[in-house]
RNA sequence: GCCGCUGUAGCUCAGUGGUAGAGCGCGUCAUUGGUAAUGACGAGGCCGGAAGUUCAAUUCUUCCCAGCGGCACCA
């Protein structure tokens, strides 16, 4: 060979160079469009700058803006550029690291003053002086300890640190544009005037730990988000004004669902309105906890704290537990109810013929989370559970997982939830019980998961330390995830507790644990569920599910006997009296969210009808008042009993 | 818990070193109307809590509490 270079392009047709050839030079000689379009280059399935040359054969791919891979490097050289308009503006900044995300960007500085809002505006403007500069992104690299060298006598410490981190040998690559350099490892723009002055925005500011440990040092982060095009970035914004109109925290107050205050904090307070959703929900539970063999059970939730420390809450826990003294004895509010659960398993002597033990409770817990931690109903101090645990013996895991899963998803379609991300979480590091146990419970678990059908991710390590576990993962509006069912397998805590059953071969045995919730917490649920609906809930859950309304003060005594029957039936309805206008009345009634609107004027007394309008529909329908009556009361049936 | 911001009427928010204002809501009265705002009048506030500076603090300072955005935590 005499050094010629093949490169591959996706439609399958080669160029040949005669020598090492740069992705722009590619792209140049395919034509002047695609030059000023491109953004990196696939190397052999890895994304490379364009100004790297390329020595070998190879299958390449040019990535243009359109491609979704473009975004990634778009907003991870939003970071750089932010990373030097901040060093431009404030010399003594030391920058540290700043990677792409979800939506946008971010960048750790240390700095002793912290940015302001008002800073933001001043870094932005800065920022697209840097993309007008149009600066060239160049890449280099360095010996690994030359680095280390070189940054620390930039007065770049982090940076320096974290390359000392790397294994010796190695080489680093660095990014140069105008007089900012930064430990890279790429690839980016060819030039900074490829991301545009009016599709990034910086959004934020907030303090992070150096290398995301609280022991660490807190650093000083901006937030922005960047997309391709301005409209990418405006739809993206209104994206975000209209998730926060979902807010469980805002639809709470405005529906009058809950409130929170001061002397208890992260303690819900329920109103009416809020507690029927709540009592819908805690119904329906029992009813699907009854279909699937469960018993309910309640425990006290005041405990002492012997019993905490026999189960090891105690060592492990007790700065997130409430403690209170009397009788010369302290007590614990409970913050789980397993161990008391046990306590219920322990009385009087369980055969193996009564296994799988079912033992389920709405258990109200309290647990004293960090303060910063609490988040409406989401992170909360005093919550209730949908908690059950399941004793059995070991070949049962499987199978009570398969049957737990099939309820979860049940329940979660119930909801409308139809996409549920599940994390299955392994061995952790500081564990209790042998490596044969672990191996069975984790295999039992795994394939239970795979019976399912679900598509699941590992979280390795992040098993509890008495077992595995599935984690059940639902989404707020604003894009947060919170963990709500759980499923975990335990071997540690009948020992802890000394449970036992009799086998068929009439000696003792140890039962298994299993911990499963699938609402987690009603509190949690219900805040998911506000978002989800946006405050619109389905007739089996709306606090008020019909407001029957008079066009004047004539047609008061019919929807007085509208009502009256109506309450007879067992449906939530409330009537308006007032004397206002149907248009006022309408409108009210509509921002309230109340799904079902009865309007009743002249003729509907003489005919004996309701005209029905309902939520988000302007189209009206005038119905026989029984008939209306029977309609709705069988919409207004659970999922579960229809 | 850590960093930053915020705390004024039931709610959303304006405002000032001389003890306060709007809109909505609420109450009363008038209005009796056919599917997203009828009008008039009125009542509501220890300006989150404590201390300090000052002749005077809701306004400035400090501490505390709570909320918000992140980080850490989430058994």
């Amino acid at each position: 060979m005499n050094g010629d270079i093949t490169l591959t392009l996706p439609d399958g047709s080669v160029r040949t160079y005669s020598g090492p050839v740069t992705g722009s030079q590619l792209a140049a000689d395919i034509g002047p469009g695609l030059a000023k379009a491109a953004i990196v280059i696939m190397v052999n399935g890895e994304l490379w700058d364009l100004s790297r040359e390329i020595t070998k054969d190879s299958p390449v791919a040019i990535i243009t803006g359109r491609d979704d891979a473009a975004l990634d490097i778009l907003r991870h050289d939003a970071a750089h550029i932010l990373a030097e308009a901040v060093q431009e503006l404030y010399p003594d900044v030391q920058v540290t690291i700043g990677p792409s995300i979800e939506n946008g960007f971010y960048y750790d500085f240390a700095r002793k003053e912290p940015f302001t809002i008002d800073d933001l505006e001043v870094i932005e403007r800065r920022m697209v002086e840097i993309i007008e500069r149009d600066e060239a992104i160049s890449r280099s690299e360095m010996d690994r300890d030359a680095a280390v060298k070189f940054f620390q006598g930039m007065g770049e410490n982090y940076k320096a640190e974290l390359i000392a981190a790397i294994p010796e040998g190695q080489a680093i690559t660095l990014y140069r544009q105008g007089d900012f350099i930064d430990l890279c490892r790429g690839p980016h723009l060819p030039s900074t005037g490829k991301l545009g002055t009016d599709c990034f925005k910086l959004m934020k500011v907030a303090g992070a730990y150096w290398r995301g440990d609280s022991n660490n040092e807190m650093l000083q982060r901006i937030y922005g988000t960047a997309w391709r095009t301005k409209k990418e970035l405006k739809a993206y914004l209104v994206r975000l004004e209209e998730a926060e109109k979902r807010d469980h925290r805002k639809l709470g107050r405005q529906m009058k669902l809950f409130h929170f205050q001061e002397e208890a904090a992260g303690m819900p307070f329920w109103h009416p309105h809020g507690w029927t959703i709540y009592q819908q929900i805690e119904a329906y539970i029992r009813r699907k906890q009854q279909k699937y063999g469960y018993q309910e059970i309640n425990t006290p939730q005041l405990v002492d704290r012997i019993l905490w420390e026999k189960s090891g809450h105690a060592d492990k826990f007790h700065q997130h537990m409430y403690t209170t003294q009397s009788d010369n004895r302290t007590f614990a509010l409970k913050p789980m109810n397993c161990p008391c659960h046990v306590q219920v398993f322990n009385q009087g002597t369980v055969s193996y013929r009564d296994l799988p033990l079912r033992l389920a409770e709405f258990g109200s817990c309290h647990r004293y989370e960090p303060s910063g931690a609490l988040h409406g109903l989401m992170r909360v101090r005093s919550f209730t559970q949908d908690d059950a645990h399941i004793f059995c013996s070991e070949d049962q895991i499987s199978g009570e997982c398969v049957d737990f899963c099939q309820m979860l998803l049940e329940i979660y379609r119930d909801f409308g939830f139809n996409e549920v991300k599940v994390k299955f979480s392994d061995r952790p590091t500081a564990r209790a019980g042998s490596d044969d146990v672990w191996d069975r419970a984790e295999a039992a678990l795994k394939s239970a998961i795979d019976t399912t059908g679900l598509d699941y991710s590992l979280n390795p390590g992040e098993g509890a330390f008495y077992g595995p576990k599935l984690e059940f993962v639902l989404t707020d509006a604003i894009g947060r995830d919170w963990q709500c069912g759980t499923f975990q397998v335990d071997f540690i805590l009948p020992e802890r507790l000394d449970a036992h059953y009799i086998g068929a071969d009439n000696h003792k045995h140890r039962p298994v644990m299993l911990h499963r919730a699938i609402l987690g917490s009603f509190e949690r649920f219900i805040g998911i569920l506000i978002e989800e609906y946006a405050g619109r809930f389905p007739l089996w859950l709306a606090p008020t599910q019909v407001v029957v309304t008079g066009i004047t003060s004539e047609q008061d005594d019919y929807v007085r006997q509208v009502h009256q029957q109506m309450t007879a039936q067992g449906i939530r309805v409330e009537m308006d009296l007032r004397s206002e206008k149907i248009n006022y009345k309408i409108r009210e009634h509509s921002h309230a969210k109340t799904p079902v609107i009865y309007v009743a004027g002249a003729r509907e007394v003489v005919d004996t009808t309701v005209t029905i309008r309902r939520l988000g529909s302007k189209k009206q329908q005038t119905l026989d008042l029984i008939t209306a009556i029977d309609q709705l009361k069988h919409e207004s049936l659970a999922p579960d009993q229809r």
